[in-house]
DNA sequence: GCTTGACTTCAAGTTCACTTGAACTTGAAC
DNA sequence: GTTCAAGTTCAAGTGAACTTGAAGTCAAGC
C-alpha cells in the first residue's frame, strides 16, 4: 500500500489519455471517484484506469456521458467492470455497433437507387426522405445523424 | 409564371420538413436564397425544395452546414443541382459512407476481440484505444467519435 | 377599421462534452 | 524561506445547428 497505489491527476491523465479537465468534468458527473489528500488534492486509485478505459470505449461506440453513467451504476455495487462485466456490455455494444452498420448500410443502398434516378425528390427519394432513421425535426435541437468524428473526413488522401 | 411559382416560408417548410426557423438559419448561414415581397417577405422560388432536398440527403451523410455550403457552392455557377451535378456528388458520399462503414466494423472487431480478453487495457485493447480512427484529444472540443442521432438507441422494442 | 394569423428581425437560449481563464493554494526542491 | 510547477475552484466560453422569445409588421377576412 505504498504511494504507487494512487495516482495523481497529472498521472491519470498521461496513462489514461484524458485531459485532466476531462477528469474533473467526469468526476462532477459522477462518472469516476477521487479521494483526497490533506492538502485537498485528488488522488485516484489504480482502479480508476480501467473505468477511464471503460468511459472511452463506451464513447467510441456512441454513447453518452449520461449513458455511461447509467451503465456504470447498473454494475453491481457500482465497482469499477470485472471481466465478467466486460463480457456481458460489450456484447450488448456489439449489437449497437451492428445497429449503426445497418442503418449506414440502408442509406447507402437509399443512396445508390437514387444516384440511378437523380431526382432527389422530397416525396419519393428515400435518400433525401430516410423516414426509417429518424426525424431531424423531434428531439433535441443541434445534431445530425451521423458520426461526427468519423465525420471529419479523410485527414490526408 | 403565377403566384404557384412563388412559395411562402410556411409553404416551404410543411413541403421540406424544415422548420421556419431553420429556413431561415440557413438564409443566412448561405445556403438558401429567397426574394422578398414589397412587404419584406420571403419568396421562395420552386427549386429551393431540390436544394433544401440536397441539403437534407448531406446532413443525412453527416456533413456539416459548412460542408455543405462549400458543396452547393462548388456547382458551376452557384446552381442548385442538376441530375447530373448530383450524380457526380452522390458517388462522393457513397465513398464517405464506405469509410464510415469501414470504421465502425474495424470497432465492431475490435471489440470482438476484446470480449475474448476482457482486459480493457488502456495499452493494449485495441477497443478501448483505437487510434487508427481518430484522437479525442484533438480537434474541437466536444462532440464524440460515432453517431448522435444513429446513437438515440431503439425507441421501441 | 379591427382582428388574427402569418410573417419580420435580432438577441439570446439549448445540448453535449468539455476547455479555458482567473484567482488562489500546495508541497517539493533548493 | 523562497520559488514554482502542479494542483484547486468556479464561472464562463466553445462549436454545431438550430430554437425560442420579444417586439413589431403585413395582409386577408369580416
Amino acid at each position: 500500500m505504498d504511494r504507487h497505489d494512487v495516482l495523481t491527476v497529472s498521472e491519470v491523465a498521461r496513462r489514461s489519455g484524458f485531459a485532466a479537465s476531462a477528469l474533473r468534468f467526469y468526476e462532477d458527473q459522477g462518472l469516476i471517484t477521487a479521494s483526497r489528500s490533506t492538502g485537498g488534492r485528488r488522488r485516484y486509485e489504480r482502479n480508476v484506469l480501467r473505468r477511464l478505459a471503460f468511459i472511452r470505449a463506451a464513447v467510441n461506440i456512441g454513447l453518452t456521458l449520461a449513458e455511461i453513467r447509467v451503465e456504470l451504476a447498473s454494475l453491481p455495487d457500482s465497482r469499477t467492470p470485472t471481466k465478467a462485466d466486460w463480457q456481458r456490455i460489450s456484447r450488448h455494444w456489439r449489437t449497437r455497433i451492428d445497429d449503426q452498420i445497418g442503418a449506414l448500410e440502408r442509406l447507402r443502398d437509399g443512396l445508390d437507387s437514387c444516384i440511378g434516378c437523380g431526382c432527389l425528390s422530397l416525396q419519393r427519394c428515400a435518400f433525401s426522405n430516410p423516414g426509417d432513421i429518424a426525424a431531424t425535426t423531434s428531439e433535441a435541437p443541434g445534431a445530425a445523424y451521423l458520426p461526427s468524428g468519423l465525420r471529419r473526413a479523410q485527414p490526408a488522401g
